[in-house]
DNA sequence: GCGTCCAGGTCTACC
DNA sequence: GGTAGACCTGGACGC
């Protein structure tokens, strides 16, 4: 039984917008895809240092001096030393002590960003609470439509995943890494369907459980560095580690190809994947360190963007 | 109903 | 070091 056991108020760098950072307009989830966001409250749950914990978030403060209000919820009593290491975490990953003003100083000078920070004005953009929730989302997105993508995790975590009881819901998170390194690559790939991926995840899982950096270990590592060790687990390429560790990557597919293509050169790609490494090479070039932040805030705000130019973005 | 093609990449063998 | 081809499989599409 999960009950109440940490309550804490953060202090957030304004702007900061609780609703937009874990409750994308895109709608990206910010810990599992089932948690649940009413009235301003997220109701989700977070696999951290290998313990399940419910967790209640809520805004706090005002728009000068924004907060967020945490309850954990947890099936043992939460040590000193525990409640810690699960704050910091929260804290890194709800993106409470980065400063946006440089991007936005930027954001104002560009065509492109100058209305979409408005629209989405204090939204962070991402930073996963735990690490291996990322790798199956990178693993089960390659190669595959949307759709066929939300098949496989869901019935990873319908299969393999954990239901979390707490304050009144029910919520199934991820599976963990020893669950998807226990079981076989068969089982893998009949009960989620994932394909060649089997084999990808489950050696994935297996090299996580042997020792491997969490998120909050390469959150504090260069960039580059952080993503050279996601390189080396199996099916990760640069792609999926730029999906995992964001940072100043910009993690172009097919997909985000033909959307970034018209925006920079008004045409659509004759082959996206031939693309991007020269799409990559412009945002480099036009946001700098800052084309990471600049990908999340234009895919979350293509309606509006394909308004003001007169072209339909979301039909990709 | 059936065949074909392709999808929000990665790895490997081969040059 | 650069690159063609293989990789699972569900769903869309054409016939």
């Amino acid at each position: 039984m999960f009950t109440e056991k940490h309550h804490a108020e953060f202090n957030a760098i304004p702007p900061y917008s609780f609703e937009l950072t874990v409750h994308k307009p895109a709608g990206w989830s910010w810990s599992t895809p089932n948690e649940i966001f009413e009235n301003g409250v997220l109701w989700t749950t977070a696999r951290l240092n290998s313990c399940l914990y419910g967790l209640r978030l809520r805004a706090g403060g005002n728009s000068r001096k924004p907060t967020v209000i945490c309850t954990f919820f947890s099936r043992t009593p939460m040590h000193t030393q525990e409640k810690e290491s699960v704050t910091s975490t929260v804290k890194r990953a709800l993106g409470l002590e980065e400063d946006l003003s440089e991007f936005y100083a930027m954001a104002k000078k560009d065509n492109i960003l100058r209305q979409t920070v408005e629209d989405l004005f204090g939204m962070r953009t991402l930073d996963w609470p735990d690490l291996f929730p990322a790798l199956i989302l990178a693993v089960t997105l390659q190669m595959a439509s949307m759709k066929r993508s939300n098949q496989m995790m869901d019935l990873l975590i319908e299969n393999f995943g954990e239901k979390v009881s707490f304050d009144g819901k029910t919520i199934a998170h991820w599976p963990s890494p020893k669950r998807i390194a226990e079981a076989t690559v068969k089982d893998l790939a009949d009960k989620a369907k994932l394909g060649y991926r089997a084999k990808n995840l489950n050696s994935i899982a297996k090299t996580l459980c042997e020792g491997f950096p969490s998120a909050d270990n390469l959150s504090r590592m260069e960039s580059d560095e952080a993503k050279k060790q996601l390189m080396t687990l199996r099916g990760i390429g640069i792609y999926s580690a730029e999906i995992v560790n964001p940072g100043p990557g910009f993690p172009l597919d097919v997909w985000s190809a033909k959307i970034f293509s018209i925006l920079f050169l008004a045409k659509e790609p004759d082959s996206p994947r031939d693309a991007i490494p020269e799409l990559k090479r412009i945002a480099e070039e036009r946001w700098g360190k800052w084309r990471g932040d600049a990908f999340v805030y234009v895919l979350n705000d293509l309606p509006r963007i394909s308004k003001r130019i007169g072209f339909d973005l979301t039909r990709f």
